[in-house]
RNA sequence: GGGGAGAUACCAAAGUGGCCAACUGGGGCAGACUGUAAAUCUGUUGUCGUACGACUUCGGAGGUUCGAAUCCUCCUCUCCCCA
C-alpha cells in the first residue's frame, strides 16, 4: 500500500492525499462506509459506486467469522468475490466487539472468548487468529485486535487496557509478517491507538504505535461516550505523534462535526455506522442540517429530499412521499434515507479534499460545523 | 316477534365498590442511535401546571354508598342466535 499527501491546509493540519491498494485508489479524507456482515445495510454495491461515490467499504471479522463463516469465504475466493465488491475492503478485527458486546465475552492475556450472539457457541479470537481470519477474508486493509475500551474508564483500567493492547499489537505485526496473503493481492496491517480520555496514555499509545512504522495508523477507543471536547483533545495529542506522511485513521467516527473536527486535526479516514443505522431510523443528514423524517412537519412537504444532495433519491422523491414510506414501515424508506445519508457523507469528505486543494478548508468547516447540527 | 350479549380514552381491549386518570397492544407525537447482536430502542399520549398537585372522565339520566367505570332503576344505541 501506498499513501501519498497532496495538499496540506494552511489553517489546520488538514491534508488531503491518496491512498493505493492492490482494489484502486482511495482519496483522503475518505469516509468509509459500514458493511458489518459483508452488506452495507440496504444498499446495492451498484449504488454504493455510482450514486454514493464510496471508495472502500468496511466488512467485520467476528461478524463475517461467525456467518457465513470461513470456510464458504475461503471458497468464495475471499470477501471482494463473494460479495462482488472489487473495490478496497476495510476489515475491523473484532476489536469493537469486546467493547460492544462485552457482557458476551472474556478477556484474557492470550486474547478474547466470545460467546456467539448467534447461537451461544464459544469462540476465542487471538491477536494471531484474527491476522489469519483477515488473511482469508482477504481485506485490502485488515487491523489489530484491540480491546476498545469502554468510557469512562479508570486510570489504572485503561493503562492496563492499553498495555494489553499493545502487547496484542506485537503478536499481531509477527502473525503478520509470518504470513502471506492468499488471494494474489496485497494487504496491509493497521494499529490501533488506545489510551481511553487520559492524555499520557494517548501519547504513550501513539509513540507505541508510532514505533511500528505501520503503513498506516488507527485511533481507536473514542466516540464511545466521552464528551466530544475530550475525543478532540485525544486526536490533538495523538495526531500530533503518528506519523505525518502515514495515513491516520479514526475508528467509527461520527456525526459530519466529528468528521470535519477530525480532517481539521490530520485525520485521513473515517468510517461510522451513523448514516446507515440513523438512515434506517428516519434521520436524515444535509449541508443543512439534521431532518428527522418521520416528525409531522414533513407531512406536506413536496419539497425533494436534499436539493444538494448527489444521489439520485435526493432528487427524485419528495420528504412528505419518504415520511410516508417510514410512517408505513416500508424498508423502501430506509434504503432511500441509507442511500442519502451515505452520499452526503461522501460528499462531505471530497468537499473537504477540494478546500484542502484550495487552501480554504478551515473557514469553510466552520462555516459548515454551525450548519451540520442545525435540526430543521 | 322470542332469547342472549354488550356500550371504557383516537382504535382494540382489560378492569366489575376504594390500591383507577384507568392494565395492555395498536395508532399518534417526540427523542435516542458514533470500528452495527439495531428496518432498533426509549419517552409520551384527558385538561391545566416544571413539579407536589388540581380539575373533568368509563353510552345517557337518576339513585344506593363515606366512596361508583364497577351496585340498582329507567332510557338510548349496537351485535349475535332462533323464528
Amino acid at each position: 500500500m501506498e499513501f501519498k499527501i497532496e495538499n496540506k491546509d494552511r489553517g489546520s493540519a488538514a491534508r488531503s492525499g491518496i491512498l493505493k491498494t492492490s482494489h484502486g485508489e482511495i482519496q483522503t479524507p475518505i469516509f468509509m462506509p459500514v458493511g458489518t456482515v459483508g452488506s452495507v445495510k440496504g444498499i446495492y454495491h451498484r449504488d454504493l459506486t455510482n450514486e454514493v461515490k464510496a471508495e472502500i467499504i468496511l466488512g467485520n471479522t467476528y461478524h463475517l467469522y461467525l456467518r457465513p463463516g470461513l470456510e464458504i469465504i475461503k471458497s468464495a475466493g475471499g470477501l471482494h468475490k463473494f460479495s462482488s465488491w472489487d473495490g478496497p475492503i476495510l476489515t475491523d478485527s473484532g476489536g469493537y466487539q469486546v467493547f460492544s458486546l462485552a457482557e458476551n465475552r472474556k478477556l484474557k492475556e492470550e486474547g478474547a472468548e466470545f460467546k456467539s450472539h448467534i447461537d451461544g457457541s464459544k469462540h476465542f479470537f487471538t491477536p494471531e487468529n484474527v491476522v489469519d481470519i483477515q488473511r482469508i477474508l482477504g481485506s485490502d486493509i485488515m487491523m489489530a485486535l484491540d480491546e476498545c475500551t469502554p468510557y469512562p474508564s479508570d486510570y489504572n483500567y485503561a493503562k492496563k487496557s492499553m498495555e494489553l493492547t499493545h502487547r496484542w499489537l506485537e503478536r499481531g505485526i509477527e502473525q503478520f509478517k509470518k504470513t502471506q496473503p492468499l488471494y494474489g493481492h496485497r494487504q496491509t496491517f493497521f494499529p490501533i491507538v488506545q489510551g481511553s480520555t487520559y492524555t499520557d496514555l494517548r501519547k504513550i499509545s501513539a509513540e507505541t504505535i508510532a514505533k511500528h512504522d505501520a503503513e498506516g495508523n488507527a485511533i481507536g477507543g473514542l466516540s464511545v461516550g466521552e464528551p466530544e471536547e475530550d475525543m478532540y483533545e485525544m486526536l490533538e495529542v495523538v495526531t500530533n505523534i503518528l506519523p505525518l506522511e502515514k495515513p491516520r485513521y479514526l475508528m467509527g467516527v461520527g456525526t459530519p462535526v466529528n468528521i470535519l473536527e477530525a480532517i481539521a486535526l490530520g485525520v485521513d479516514m473515517f468510517d461510522c455506522v451513523m448514516p446507515t443505522r440513523n438512515g434506517r431510523n428516519g434521520m436524515l443528514f444535509t449541508s443543512e442540517g439534521i431532518i428527522n423524517i418521520k416528525n409531522q412537519k414533513w407531512k406536506n412537504d413536496f419539497s425533494p429530499i436534499d436539493e444538494n444532495g448527489i444521489t439520485f433519491v435526493d432528487k427524485t422523491y419528495s420528504k412528505s412521499y419518504l415520511r410516508h414510506l417510514f410512517v408505513a414501515g416500508e424498508m423502501l424508506g430506509a434504503q432511500i434515507a441509507s442511500l442519502h445519508n451515505l452520499g452526503f457523507y461522501l460528499w462531505l469528505v471530497k468537499e473537504a479534499r477540494k478546500k484542502i486543494e484550495e487552501n480554504n478548508f478551515s473557514e469553510w468547516k466552520n462555516r459548515m460545523v454551525q450548519k451540520l447540527s442545525n435540526r430543521l
